[in-house]
DNA sequence: AACGCATTCAACCGCTCATAA
DNA sequence: GTTATGAGCGGTTGAATGCGT
C-alpha cells in the first residue's frame, strides 16, 4: 500500500486509516454520497472526493466482495471481457458485489501470469512453433479474419505447460496437422478487423457454454491453448514479427487474434 | 534468518463524458 | 453553442506480501 502523505493542498494520500474508514463510511451510511467533492470536508477527511469516492466504491460499499473468485465468476468474466472488451464497470455491473476496480486487477494479473508463461516457453524453444508449422497451417491463418477453437476456460489456459509446447511440434506437418476449421476466411475482412480497437484477450470460444466445435477432438492439445487473442497484452510480442514467415502472417496474427496469443499470450 | 525477486491489489492520475448554467 | 464542474472510467503506480534461494 502507498505510504500516506499529505500533498501540497493539505489532502491526504496513500493507504487509508481506520478512522478515516469509519469517518467516511458512517458519514455515507448517515447521509449519502450527494456531492463527492464536498463530502470530505463535510464528513471530517482530509481527503479529495475522488479518493473517498473510490475507498467507498471498492471497499467500503456494504456488500463488496474481496478475493477468491468462484469458477462461475471467472467464467462469467471471461465471457463479459470478451463480449465488453476492457470495459470494467460494465463488467463488474454484471458481478455483485465486484468492483471495476477488482475486476481489472483480477484480469491484468491473469494476462501477466500467462504472457510470461507463454514467453518463457517461446524463449526456451529456439525452434519455436511459427516456424514449424507447415506451410499449409500458416497460409490456412493468412485469410482468417476469425479463428475459432474449443471452448477453452481460463484454468486451461493457466495450466498450458511446455508439454503443450512439445505436443504441437510432434504433430506439425503430420496427417494430423492442425487446422483451425471452418473458419471464414476472407482476407480483405480480416485487414478490416484487425484495426478493432481494443479487442477482448479472449477469445470468442474461451467463453463458458460456448464452444464453437471447431476442435472437436477434446484430445487435440492445441484446442486447449487456441483460445488465446491477440490484445493490449500481446500486442507487444506483435511488434516482433522475427519469427513470421512473412509479413501477411504477422497481420494475420493480429487479425484473427487468437493465433498471436495462442503463440504470445 | 536474510535477501531479492515476483505478485497482488489499493490507490492515484489523467482523461472523457454528462449535465447544468 | 460554450464553458465549468462533477462523476466515472481505464491505465498505471508502488507498498505490502509471498515465495524461492
Amino acid at each position: 500500500m502507498r505510504t500516506p502523505f499529505i500533498d501540497k493542498n493539505g489532502l491526504k494520500k496513500g493507504a487509508w486509516s481506520e478512522e478515516e474508514d469509519n469517518k467516511l463510511r458512517a458519514y455515507i451510511l448517515r447521509y449519502g454520497h450527494w456531492n463527492w467533492r464536498l463530502l470530505p470536508k463535510f464528513a471530517g477527511l482530509a481527503r479529495c472526493g475522488k479518493s473517498c469516492r473510490l475507498r467507498w466504491l471498492n471497499y467500503l460499499k456494504p456488500g463488496v466482495k474481496r478475493g477468491n473468485y468462484s469458477k462461475e465468476e471467472e467464467d462469467l468474466i471471461a465471457k463479459l471481457h470478451h463480449q465488453l472488451g476492457n470495459k470494467w464497470s460494465a463488467i463488474a455491473a454484471k458481478l455483485p458485489g465486484r468492483t471495476d476496480n477488482e475486476i481489472k486487477n483480477y484480469c491484468h494479473t491473469r494476462l501477466k501470469k500467462r504472457s510470461k508463461r507463454m514467453s518463457d516457453l517461446m524463449n526456451r524453444q529456439p525452434d519455436n512453433l511459427v516456424q514449424k508449422q507447415s506451410s499449409e497451417e500458416i497460409s490456412v491463418f493468412k485469410n482468417c479474419k476469425e479463428v475459432s477453437s474449443s471452448a477453452c476456460s481460463w484454468q486451461k489456459l493457466d495450466n498450458f505447460q511446455a508439454s503443450d509446447i512439445n505436443i504441437l511440434e510432434s504433430s506439425s506437418g503430420s496427417s494430423n496437422s492442425w487446422n483451425p476449421g471452418p473458419v471464414n476466411c476472407d482476407s480483405e475482412d480480416s485487414a478490416s478487423s484487425s484495426r478493432e480497437p481494443k479487442r477482448s484477450f479472449l477469445s470468442e470460444e474461451t467463453v463458458p457454454g460456448e464452444a464453437s466445435g471447431i476442435f472437436q477432438d477434446q484430445n487435440d492439445e492445441r484446442g486447449s491453448i487456441a483460445g488465446f487473442e491477440g490484445n493490449f497484452w500481446s500486442e507487444p510480442f506483435l511488434v516482433d514479427t522475427h519469427y513470421c514467415p512473412d509479413d501477411s502472417f504477422a497481420i494475420t496474427l493480429d487479425e484473427g487474434g487468437f493465433f498471436s496469443a495462442y503463440l504470445f499470450a
